[in-house]
DNA sequence: GACTCGTTTCGACGTTTATCTAATTATCAA
DNA sequence: TTGATAATTAGATAAACGTCGAAACGAGTC
C-alpha cells in the first residue's frame, strides 16, 4: 500500500496512469507528454510497475506499458474502507477492456 | 494533492489518521502506539499537517490534533474520479465545509 | 556484419526524507 | 523560583528521490 501511495504522490506518475486509462501505450509515447528526460520517465515507469500499478511488455522495440486498474482500486479501496467510505467503480467507459483482468 | 498522497505513503502516517478517526487525540497519546521518538513523531505531525490533514490545538501543555475528514474526501474524491469512480461517505458528517487550499 | 531506433541502465548531483539525541520553549505545580 | 512535563526545534546522518547526459542493450533494417 505504502509504494501505491508513493507512486501516486508525484504528478507526473499519476498523468501516465491517466494517460494509460485510454488504453495500452508506448514509453516513447507517454514520454512525449512531459518535458523531462526519457531516462527520468523510464524512472518514472519503474516505480509504477514495481507498485504494481502498471505492467509492461516488449513489443518488437517497443516497450508497451498496460494500466492494472485493479491493483489501483484494490489499494484505495483497503484505504477508503478504514475511513468508512466506499469506492464504487461507476458504471460507465472502461476504454480498451482492461477492467478487472488479473494477471499478475 | 500531491502532498496529500505524500502524507499516505507512509504507514505511521496512515496509522495516525487512523487513530484520529476515533476522536482528537494529544500527541503524546499518539506516539505512545508507536516506536520512535517523540521527536520523529512531531515531524510526522508536521506532513500532515502541511497536508492539511490535520489541525493543531493547543490545550494547556499538550497540543491536541483533530483529523480533517474533508480534506482527505476531497482528494481521494478527486483523484477517484479521473478513473471514473465514486467514493461515497458512509454515514460521516463532513463537519464544516471548509476547503482547505493546497496547490501542490 | 554495421547501423538505427526505442528504451533502460549507469554514474553523478543536489534535494528531501526519516530518524536520532540534545537543546529549547511553554505550561503547570510546589 | 525551581522543577517537572509536553511538545517542538536544531543539528546531524544515512538513505531515497528526481533529475540529467552518456553509455549500453535489444530488435529490427540494410
Amino acid at each position: 500500500m505504502s509504494t501505491v501511495f508513493k507512486a501516486l504522490s508525484d504528478p507526473t506518475r499519476r498523468k501516465v496512469l491517466e494517460l494509460l486509462r485510454k488504453g495500452p501505450h508506448s514509453a516513447g509515447e507517454l514520454a512525449e507528454h512531459f518535458a523531462v528526460s526519457k531516462a527520468t520517465m523510464s524512472s518514472h515507469f519503474a516505480v509504477l510497475r514495481e507498485a504494481g500499478l502498471v505492467v509492461s511488455e516488449k513489443d518488437g522495440k517497443q516497450v508497451i506499458y498496460h494500466l492494472r486498474l485493479s491493483v489501483l482500486e484494490d489499494a484505495l479501496l483497503d484505504f477508503t474502507r478504514l475511513f468508512g467510505w466506499s469506492l464504487a467503480p461507476s458504471a460507465e467507459d472502461s476504454p480498451k477492456g482492461e477492467t478487472h483482468d488479473e494477471t499478475r
